[in-house]
DNA sequence: AGCTCGCGCATTGTAGACAAAAGTGTTTGG
DNA sequence: CCAAACACTTTTGTCTACAATGCGCGAGCT
């Protein structure tokens, strides 16, 4: 029978990785940034490197292919999907209907408890953006949008959002650690806060849209 | 068991499915019925019905399951992911975004020869109503979407709303064949294409969404 | 009788072999 | 010297076999 002994496996360099693991793996590298845009993902390389067999290999690729991570070409292979600026701003201007309807679902379901959450909230990004720690302001923004997104309840939405921001983490990378941008997109991530804590959907739709047309401008700005 | 004698039936070049028809091939199954939701899809029974290997089911799997038409349960296979009238709501609540989204950009983008042909398929919609040819009206406006779509040249808002279509055909299909539905829809789909032919986003914008609100109730109405 | 433990069956997960396709370099005829 | 054909290499696509997992059922114990 099995070595109840050797449950431990999930280590993540441990043994063999899974197909889950495989994945996570694969779809770090290209997030990080080891995988540079473009470059070609051989089944065999990946292979040897992550010490799972092709087929896992293989059956992460078709994952993340339909994550939008990378690109397979028929009998040509897979390589890292390069979002142009273009497609980034597409992508934002999807976000605005979707990050709108969970700012307004989240407006109506927020709980007395949480709106104490978000008045906190509200306080430390403005502390950090005074403070100049732009590291830590950019975790408390994505802090934010994931606790929005929670409390939305919209499980379809947020499935959507998600796969959309691993696609362009790169051009988000680049926006959030520009100093002039956090002084403008503060206050803006203030205000929709604001009108989520004043359980106000209308104006939550309204100032989530405001912030990420904003974001537009300031993607587009940046070339 | 599965019907032996209907072997032949699918197989659209006669040989070997690919991993790429095989996955039609189930989606297809799927969305017209064929397989009820919930129902157990034994990737060995597939296997045989369809005539590939079990590996080119598996991935054929792993891809419809990415495209929300299967759940997969680790160690515990696929089943029709069934899609509950909450789920269809939400579907409706994120497509009223980027639909919304899409109609603004085909009233910015429209040509003028496809202004005439909007104009055509605008009376073509109404007298198919008129006639109480639902099946007509239901490919009309099957074909309306998708030229709207196709005019806002929005990859990546295109991409999502297909997908969200194919999880909630079931439910779009109860409705389209309600005749009461009909006489209430066309008139707004009149709406979308004069805002679009106006070349006025923000209303088109607004056509889009008072639509889909409408469907969202009708649906509930029905249960 | 009721409960638990272990065994066997059905099904999924992984591995590696083999076949097909695309890309690359080399040779040969003009 | 160029171009087209050909053989060779690399890489992906598919298949089959084997291992691991979960689940049901019956034997054995209390």
């Amino acid at each position: 029978m099995s070595d109840l002994h050797t449950v431990q496996e999930e280590a993540p360099i441990g043994g063999v990785p899974s197909v889950a693991e495989v994945i996570d793996l694969i779809r770090n590298s290209i997030i990080e940034g080891e995988y540079a845009p473009n470059q070609r993902l051989i089944e065999a390389d990946l292979s040897t490197t992550f010490g799972a067999s092709r087929s896992s290999i293989r059956t992460a690729l078709f994952e993340l292919a339909s994550d939008g991570l990378i690109d397979r070409l028929p009998n040509r292979g897979s390589r890292v999907r390069s979002v142009s600026l273009d497609e980034a701003v597409e992508i934002l201007e999807v976000r605005i209907g979707i990050e709108g309807l969970c700012a307004a679902k989240a407006a109506e379901r927020i709980t007395d408890e949480q709106i104490a959450e978000f008045t906190t909230l509200r306080s430390e990004i403005i502390a950090s953006v005074e403070q100049g720690d732009l590291a830590e302001y950019s975790r408390l923004n994505q802090h934010l949008d994931q606790r929005i997104r929670d409390i939305s309840g919209h499980r379809t939405a947020v499935g959507i959002i998600e796969r959309l921001r691993a696609q362009s983490v790169r051009h988000q990378f680049r926006l959030s650690y520009q100093f002039g941008r956090a002084k403008v997109s503060a206050p803006e991530h203030a205000e929709i806060i604001d009108a989520i804590i004043a359980r106000d959907p209308d104006r939550a739709v309204e100032m989530t849209k405001r912030h990420l047309v904003s974001v537009i401008a300031a993607l587009r700005e940046l070339g």
